[in-house]
DNA sequence: ATTAAATGAGCAAGCACTCACTCAAGATTC
DNA sequence: GAATCTTGAGTGAGTGCTTGCTCATTTAAT
């Protein structure tokens, strides 16, 4: 082994892309993120064999990040409604405060270049999460809904709360408030 | 006027582009699409002026289909909770009969393709469905959220229950009634 | 006969990806 | 510690392919 890959470099390429990603889609081209990452084109090729596995990378990272950044200070032992709402409080702010990384995300989810094993991996990193809201539900604390109704309308909820925000970040709390106080009376007992 | 454009054709373009979106992103070739159509691909340029104008003329059609179909059979004269899971049950059915269309829809919403005033005009075909949120709101029949914030969690919630039938169409009116409570009991006072 | 729709080969631009080459950073030897 | 060897990261012009769009020509409706 003659000379390291570099773990900055990697994390320069993920960076750049993000940043094209969000601003032009999926269709930004692998010229452009090397050189907004500081690199020539090929070397993005030394550390993503192809522009479809630098994508479904980026993918899992960016799920993985908000993964994380949901369990960090969860209250295990609280009760159901502020667990639930610390996991609210999670999405809604990661996505606020990681914008670019929000908008990129968005776009790699609607594409068919994320694979079907990159999707259940990056759904596999909410599997804790997704424990919890079985916890809850078997509690009879939460309606009787399959886990995967719950775990979208959550994400399709927090989406809305998000852009609404966006748009008038004046309110931020005010919004993130309304919004869960929807999600709780709708799937509450 | 030797020879006047036909009406037929611009369909069969529009209707190629709905299939072709749906499975390949915006990025399907106008090549496919006009081979789909039964067309020469300069065809196609006589009806668009370009990928961008077939792109955002499609969006609006997609976008007046849904509004119009919602509004057919409206119940004026009801109350607001029947009214209300009238335009529900609208969206949702639209939705898994439409499946192409749905997802042709989905790419192009994200896609920076589609221009500002494109989107207006977009939601603007919803304007009677927001006058109705909005007469509601004042009726104090639902909690006092600004029509924006309605108007995305309907959206969203519609898109998660529909995600959720597809892949379970047995359950499809189960679904299409659960996803009504939750949207119910999050919004009325 | 006139006019404009319809055609599809062709064009310029943009794309992902390659590869012959350079050179910096470990490994080996003394 | 210095000198030398070895490996593979780094480079960017080049390649082959695809794309949106054009235009000279053909076809058909009026």
């Amino acid at each position: 082994m003659a000379r390291p890959l570099s773990e900055a470099k990697r994390e320069a390429i993920l960076a750049s892309a993000i940043k094209l990603v969000a601003a032009q889609g999926i269709s930004a081209p692998t010229a452009g993120i090397a050189r907004d990452a500081g690199l020539a084109e090929g070397t993005l090729f030394t550390y993503f064999a192809s522009k479809d596995e630098l994508l479904n990378q980026l993918y899992l990272e960016l799920k993985a990040d908000l993964a994380a950044t949901t369990l960090k200070g969860y209250p295990v032992a609280a009760g159901t409604r502020e667990r639930f709402e610390h996991v609210w409080n999670s999405f809604v702010d990661w996505g606020i405060d990681h914008s670019a990384e929000r908008k990129a995300l968005r776009q790699l989810a609607v594409s068919d270049r994320i694979s079907e094993a990159s999707r259940r991996q990056g759904s596999a990193a909410f599997s804790e999460i997704s424990a919890m809201l079985e916890r809850s539900r078997r509690d009879g604390v939460l309606k009787d809904h399959p886990q995967a109704f719950v775990g979208a309308i959550l994400e399709a909820l927090t989406d809305a709360t998000i852009e609404l925000i966006a748009r008038d970040p004046g309110q931020r709390e005010h919004y993130k408030k309304a919004g869960f106080d929807v999600l709780w009376h709708g799937l509450a007992t």
